[in-house]
DNA sequence: TTTATCCCTATTTTT
DNA sequence: TAGGGATAAA
């Protein structure tokens, strides 16, 4: 049987077989980085519809991001051929959650209380309207940080919890804000007629809860169901995919416990963990054979991860050659270390080696594309920045939207704000305006644009009354007059049309015509019209629908384009997860920075957030295919401040014998010279060399702004801005710093460094 | 209501 | 360092 069906199995080795052809019940693949997965997910697509006979319709393959799925999709028809994947469900879990609530307008409507024009809030929109619910509720916004309460709220709906449910939970009085916050949040979202990402995934199922059979519907339909990259589910999205697996049981989950990275985002590491013992008779298929990289990397990744506790213990091998040591280099600063990756860059290229395109710089965050995006724009080799500031999100271009938005869903009360702030039309209808229009709106079930139409004398028909705007109405009635314009243009025109006639009757045009700047934004939206001219064949009623949903789900990823030829990719650790490069910069290995600050304060009572930062480190490294560097920073600008850098303890679990290490910058700087020290010893040595170098060289008259550091003694109370009260328990020599262990009433025990804590003493 | 200026804090990571 | 937000002045 095998021999006749063997095409789809050809090149396979037989694991690999195995998680194709084993299409009955719960299937779990531990797959390690660069073994094939995405070639077996396709394969098993592609046998499920040629070899088992099942309509495309009724396999659902969820992904992490578009880019992943579009890939997949396009692999499967080059295996079946064109037209074959037509009907099969593929894209991301708030893709799928869209498509149920879109298919269920009616439910939608009953249920949850959204019109069938909802809209998606992204990110930015949550932020804008976590302020709105403080400042409605008169909370000072300073005391409690909107992003905070927004993350509250965020991991609540990831768990399925409403504000009266989350109210039981709570502890603190904290908590208890984060309830009311999240309460209000969620009025004003939904007279917005919005839902925000966590929303995709959670009303879904209360659709379901409300009415089984629209479940059933799904259940029936979805006889296969495949998920991609199944370690960074979270709480809804476990429930939602298990739901939609009751049926036919036949849930297939990739994944790998050690590339779990978003554990922040709630991603719940525990969802593989435990599929075994939460779905009986599953098979489990281990992919651990790497085709990817490099053996020298292989054996770098493997040493580097066995550091973690909380993970499945199995090595990764590989059959490929030893290749290139790793490539370790210390550099003074990150202007060095920008310059030196670029730097080599251009060697490797000018030799023949690589092209551009097949090398990605990686780093923490984001912040650091920019040094790099310097160093690359006084060279000649063209580069792309995955992420950092999105298109959508630029202003300029979310201003454009947030009208579109508001033609679309009138209720967008945060859109109409945005655009009364910052478009000229907007001068002169300052907060108490809009507060009349508001209430007029309201009283009469109507939206505020439908307040300052109406505040235009005979703008609607007769019987319905005017707004009464004190003082002059000027203002409301020249943007009633051209609201009610955009309005009635909207209806017969593309979405590019609408553009042109958006920034000529809200004098934005207008307004972008002065500095280099305006020309910048307003080569952005052009590059917008671009965009919107795709859905120039779109039924206009259908396309704007179509491509705000479009914008809002789009990822970082997801617009990478593959061909662009001869650019260096510049990417965080995050986003270059699932892809691979044939060379690898990973820039900024240093402690704070890999692993981040944050989580090294939580680190002495919890390890979770360092494992997930040295999975990040993980994730890095296994991203390159024969060449990996990686390079740190003695000293980096870090708020406006130099701060010596000390090597990330990641490193240190590299074996030397795998690393070629060097640090000219170092020497030459300082004169350290090459000694049998590690890497990472002399990077400590020439960090304090150069440190020692900058206060010595007395930058100038005034005295070093060396922080005085407290004379903190083990018993003694002390108070932190942000931990509160607390008592020494110990204090410990660091180099050129202390260590100081405390206990805090509010949040444990706490290990700091008394240079960077600004902590008290208290008498 | 708008604009200028100053101060303060923050940077993880993203669907 | 930079961007947001508060405050003051017009």
């Amino acid at each position: 049987m095998l021999t006749e069906q063997s095409r789809l199995l050809t090149g396979l080795n037989p694991e690999q077989q195995r998680a194709v052809v084993t299409t009955e019940g719960p299937v779990l693949v531990v797959a390690g980085p660069g073994s094939g997965k995405t070639r077996v997910l396709t394969h098993r697509i592609a046998w499920l519809i040629e070899e088992v006979g099942t309509s495309p319709d009724q396999i659902l393959a969820v992904t992490f991001t578009n880019k992943a799925a579009n890939e997949m999709r396009s692999r499967i028809n080059r295996l079946l051929g064109d037209g074959s994947t037509n009907g099969l469900v593929m894209g991301t879990f708030h893709s799928l959650g869209v498509r149920i609530l879109r298919q269920n307008p009616g439910l939608v409507a009953d249920r949850i209380g959204l019109l069938p024009n909802f809209m998606i809030y992204d990110a930015g929109d949550q932020l804008d309207l976590a302020k709105d619910s403080l400042k409605t509720l008169k909370l000072d916004p300073r005391q409690y940080a909107p992003r905070r309460m927004l993350s509250g709220i965020s991991k609540a709906k990831s768990h399925l919890l409403s504000p009266d449910e989350l109210a039981d939970l709570t502890a603190t009085h904290d908590d208890e804000l984060v309830v009311r916050v999240y309460r209000e949040y969620e009025r004003e979202l939904r007279a917005a007629n919005a839902v925000d990402f966590d929303d995709l995934l959670a009303l879904p199922l209360r659709l379901f809860d409300a009415d089984e059979r629209a479940l059933q519907r799904y259940q029936e339909q979805f006889r296969y169901i495949l998920v991609d990259e199944y370690q960074d589910t979270n709480k809804v999205q476990y429930v939602l995919i298990t739901a939609l697996a009751g049926r036919w049981n036949n849930l297939f989950v990739v994944g790998d416990p050690d590339q779990s990275i978003y554990g922040w985002r709630q991603a719940d590491i525990t969802n593989i963990l435990n599929f075994k013992n939460d779905l009986p008779d599953t098979t489990e298929i281990h992919l651990e054979v790497n085709y990817r990289s490099t053996r020298h990397i292989v054996q770098a990744a493997d040493r580097l991860i066995r550091d973690n506790t909380q993970r499945i213990d199995r090595a990764i091998r590989t059959d490929n050659a030893e290749g290139e040591p790793i490539a370790l280099r210390e550099l003074a600063d990150q202007h060095h270390e920008a310059q030196f990756i670029v730097g080599e860059i251009r060697r490797l290229v000018s030799i023949g080696a690589y092209t551009g395109d097949n090398v990605a710089i990686m780093y923490r965050t984001t912040a650091q594309s920019r040094v790099l995006e310097e160093a690359f724009r006084v060279t000649d080799i063209p580069y792309r920045i995955v992420g950092g500031v999105r298109f959508y999100e630029r202003r300029e271009v979310k201003d454009v939207l947030a009208m579109f938005r508001l033609l679309h869903n009138p209720f967008d009360r945060l859109s109409f704000e945005r655009i009364v702030a910052n478009m000229p039309m907007g001068r002169g209808f300052g907060p108490r305006a809009q507060e009349t229009a508001q209430v007029w709106a309201d009283s009469r079930g109507l939206t505020i644009v439908d307040a300052v139409i109406a505040s235009v004398p005979g703008a609607l028909g007769a019987g319905l009354d005017r707004p009464d705007f004190s003082g002059p109405g000027a203002a409301a009635e020249r943007i009633g007059g051209a609201f009610a314009v955009l309005r009635e243009r909207a209806k017969s025109i593309s979405l590019a049309e609408m553009f042109d006639v958006i920034v000529e009757h809200t004098g934005y045009r207008e307004s972008l015509k002065h500095t280099e700047d305006d020309l910048d934004r307003w080569a952005n939206l052009l590059e917008l019209r671009a965009d919107l001219e795709r859905y120039e064949s779109v039924d206009p009623a259908e396309a704007l629908n179509a491509y705000l949903e479009q914008v809002s789900l789009i990822a970082d990823v997801d617009s990478m384009k593959d061909d662009q030829q001869g650019q260096v990719t510049l990417i965080t650790l995050h986003s270059a997860k699932g892809l691979e490069f044939p060379v690898v910069f990973i820039s900024g290995v240093e402690e704070g920075l890999l692993p981040i600050s944050r989580a090294l304060e939580t680190e002495s009572f919890d390890t979770t957030a360092l494992e997930e930062e040295r999975r990040l480190f993980y994730v890095g490294v296994t991203r390159a295919k024969n060449l990996l560097y990686l390079t740190y920073a003695a000293n980096r600008m870090t708020y406006g401040r130099y701060q010596s850098g000390v090597p990330s303890r990641f490193l240190q679990a590299i074996p030397a014998e795998l690393v070629r290490e060097s640090s000219r910058a170092a020497s030459s700087r300082s004169g350290v010279s090459s000694g049998r020290l590690s890497g990472i010893d002399r990077g400590m040595l020439a960090s304090q060399v150069t440190t020692t170098t900058v206060s010595a060289s007395g930058l100038n008259d005034r005295p070093t702004p060396k922080l005085v550091i407290p004379s903190f003694v083990a018993g003694q109370r002390v108070f932190h801005p942000k931990f509160g009260d607390g008592q020494i328990l110990e204090v410990l020599p660091r180099r050129d710093d202390l260590e100081v262990v405390v206990a805090f009433v509010r949040v444990g025990t706490k290990r700091l460094m008394a240079s960077l804590a600004r902590m008290d003493i208290v008498e």
